[in-house]
DNA sequence: CTTGACTCTATACTATAGTATAGACCGTAT
DNA sequence: ATACGGTCTATACTATAGTATAGAGTCAAG
């Protein structure tokens, strides 16, 4: 197993070279070996791991909980059945998110629709609704 | 026009004090005058202000943007225009995260689809495919 | 053997939107 | 008059996920 230098690893998982220290540091892979010049050296597993951060992170889960789910993988108490449910949470945290991006939509469309894009900014109905209420 | 407390205001507008202060800082509500002991005096205008704050921060507005329309608004040289464009943009923005939003739950219900439930973390699909390549 | 690219640490800064706290002062009801 | 609550400033801290920078040391090719 060859030892792959910090910049190598960057490259390969497509991301900054501060953010594998970053990610080192706030503990979401393991302090990486050194050589004797202090340099870091990682492995293949190590690019993997980063994999695994950025195509967690692409479904929607902070780096907290992906370091929760990284100690799921190696703690042989808990089953795959842990996993699901942290998986189904995320699911309807992100439907709660469309829903609420769809209410911002509404009222935006609504807005927009009111407004005949004439006339000065005192009589824009679009800021009149945002003076007082719209619902 | 009586003057209005800083607790009242906040009371009125639903926030904290903290915040009234914090938007005063950043720009987003004129500097209030004072009484003699230093105390800040509001109007009922400024509730709407925090008010129109509030309600563009549920449009989808962020404080940045929102400075830009209340400059708007004041601007006679800026017509409804302007801001139905701003509208607009803001609309395509929400469109795009929820495009986003719906990738990832997408990922998520295959993935949770894919999970039995059953046994270790070590063999957990969902685990697996965070490592390897989802699509 | 020197130059240029790479890496190191530590610290600070970015964006976003606040929240918290300490220590001092003000205002008013009893 | 004193106690209690409101307000003041300044500073720091929260969460989230990095990015930037300075100054020092290292590695490899010519």
């Amino acid at each position: 197993m060859q030892s792959l230098s910090i910049g190598q690893v960057a490259k390969e998982a497509d991301v900054n070279i501060q953010t594998i220290r970053y990610y080192e540091r706030v503990g979401l892979i393991p302090k990486a070996q050194r050589r004797e010049s202090g340099y870091r050296q990682f492995s293949a597993e190590d690019i993997l791991r980063i994999q695994f951060i950025k195509h967690a992170q692409a479904a929607g889960f902070l780096l907290k909980e992906i370091k929760e789910l990284l100690a799921l993988k190696v703690d042989p108490d808990t089953t795959c059945e842990d996993v699901r449910k942290r998986a189904e949470t995320k699911t309807v945290e992100i439907d709660e998110k469309i829903r609420e991006a769809k209410r911002m939509r509404q009222a935006l469309v609504k807005l927009t629709a009111a407004c005949t894009g004439t006339g000065p900014t005192s009589e824009c109905p679009i800021l009149e609704a945002f003076e007082s209420e719209y619902s």
